[in-house]
DNA sequence: AATGGCATAGACAACGTTGTCGTATCGTGG
DNA sequence: CCACGATACGACAACGTTGTCTATGCCATT
């Protein structure tokens, strides 16, 4: 419906269609009064250049891709996508998702085809996509280039954001152990998963600073589903020296402990503390609150797309490796008490 | 990287583009002959058609956007676009996905300037953006065809696709009946929300045709949010006569009751059943699961999706109403149980 | 054998923008 | 006062596809 074009603008401005192309583009070349004149006009008209032809015309399609899996978390997709999606939108950009895994579409060649015929000018890649290698070769050979979050490994590979895990974790041991607690446990991650063994490093480090001795038992295995952090909460609460406060690597396992609790009759926080990792949606909705790592996963991805965006200008991006590190920060609801 | 063009393909061939172009789009008037060769040379080649040239000349974008509000529910979100994609994906279009309540983003102009500039083919909406008369009017104001998934009213405005939410209700209220439950409590959603007052009406009806007499105080207030669900929970189990089976109107307050029931030292199901409607993930990873009923969501993004694309080759398609029904069916978990 | 009609195919001009190159205009230093 | 470089702008040809119109070949009909 926005069928002013340039060349109604320039016509109406009395310049030619390149004088407002450079303006649109914030090109030099042009004088500072006849730059005033396009701008109100553009302004005016309520001219939106049309990204077809743009992208028709610069081989840029202003549309980037935003790949994931989805596993589990929809929260962590959707949170991923409005901070993808705020700084496309300031940018001018579009946002296209991809998805890998959705059952009927064959891994590599359905996305392959999908980048082909997507014509992205760069991708933001999530885990654990970030993290597969042939999902990055794929992107690789198509000469894409992309920015990470949060990946795991191969970090002088391309551009990515992240978050410090292990101090995050080692700043709820503290607090945990500033509550007058002794007695921590811990509820472990998926083996191969970089953030959980990060996290159990951070509470670790955390506890030998402070000269506990972390009894082995303490550490309970957990796969970041919510039944397994019933079965290790039940299995710490169950030893005969159970822990006065338990530490799961992420909410969904946290959600399982409060079961365990409320199971063995334990008030929490009143017998029990129980701290997560995430501040996902469980953590607010869940009784009581969940105390937490807030993970800034929005704002990850937003700096991603901005990197991503910013490198477009320099040819010389793909191979200068950036990182970015945002801050995490402690939500404290109603699961965690002093001792 | 798909450098090769339609002409590189005309030339081989040794047609004009024209015809070339008659393949791609499954025009007539193209030979059998000819047609083969073309295809046999664009499947060899990998020839993708170039978008952007596609939809300037076309004045299509082969871009469908799909609207919405991120409102609590995360994983109606994701399947709503897992659904979408799966049919955009069919059928060569791009998913772009457009958010109407971010923080920092008029609500009006915002998502005006995202659908001017994004040139969408059409949209597909969900609740409750599919309910809001500001919105579907700027909408409407831009040309924009477009389908609803789930819409409360104005079913006469656009084609749509839907759930029956009140006979799912009356099956799931009859299932408890035939378990043996006679006093079941019910808990309501917002009362502005159509969904909610149609799971209401199927529940009171089941009970009317078994000729119960549905006490006032069995019908709970809630607002679709946990906390609402465990004081519903609650208050429902205080009575002087308790409920052996709670129905709540989504899964998020069924959680609220099983917390209330364990709070109170309740087993479930073993003293109490309790049910849910949604069939998120929550229902999937409490404990017990929860037994719920099963939203197509996915499939209703799907279809509604597919509508669109369909409707695209047909210009009264806008003014055409058209509906379609999906099913639901029951998802049988353990917090239900024969009394 | 000429005519008309249909099926098949091609020529050419859009579509709205950017890239490349060329050309006025102007101030400045010699 | 001239040459010169910088500054500001424009003409024109891409970009890769589709839409419109026209041309050809072939068959059936008269």
């Amino acid at each position: 419906m926005s069928d002013i074009t340039i060349v109604d603008i320039a016509k109406q401005a009395g310049v030619s269609i390149k004088t407002v192309s450079r303006v649109i583009n914030r090109e030099e070349g042009v004088g500072p009064a006849t730059r005033a004149r396009v701008e109100d006009l553009i302004e005016k008209l309520g001219y939106r250049p049309n990204v077809s032809a743009r992208s028709l015309s610069s081989r840029r399609s202003y549309l980037i891709g935003v790949v994931f899996m989805r596993v589990g978390a929809y929260h962590y997709v959707g949170e991923v996508q409005v901070g993808a999606m705020r700084a496309c939108r300031r940018a001018g950009y579009h946002m296209v998702i991809e998805q890998v895994d959705d059952p009927g579409q064959a891994r590599g060649p359905g996305l392959e085809q999908a980048l082909k015929a997507g014509r992205f000018d760069g991708l933001v890649l999530t885990p654990p996509v970030c993290d597969d290698p042939e999902i990055l070769a794929i992107i690789e050979a198509q000469g894409l280039s992309y920015v990470r979050v949060a990946p795991d490994r191969d970090f002088g590979r391309s551009p990515y954001v992240f978050m410090d895990d292990q101090q995050a974790a080692h700043d709820m041991t503290a607090r945990l152990w500033d509550l007058g607690h002794r007695r921590i446990g811990f509820i472990d991650g998926p083996a191969d998963h970089g953030s959980a063994r990060r996290r159990r490093e951070g509470y670790m480090t955390a506890m030998a600073e402070r000269g506990a001795r972390v009894k082995p038992e303490w550490i309970a295995p957990g796969d970041f589903m919510p039944l397994s952090g019933l079965e290790a909460g039940d299995r710490l609460l169950g030893l005969p020296e159970p822990p006065t406060a338990i530490f799961a690597a992420n909410d969904s396992m946290a959600m399982g402990v409060l079961s365990a609790a409320s199971k063995r009759g334990l008030s929490v926080p009143g017998d029990l503390s129980v701290v997560g990792f995430d501040d996902g949606p469980l953590a607010e909705s869940s009784w009581p609150g969940l105390t937490t790592v807030h993970q800034p996963i929005a704002e990850m991805a937003e700096a991603a797309t901005e990197m991503l965006i910013e490198g477009f200008g320099d040819p010389r991006f793909r191979s200068r490796t950036a990182a970015r590190q945002l801050d995490y920060h402690i939500v404290e609801r109603g699961s965690s008490a002093s001792r």
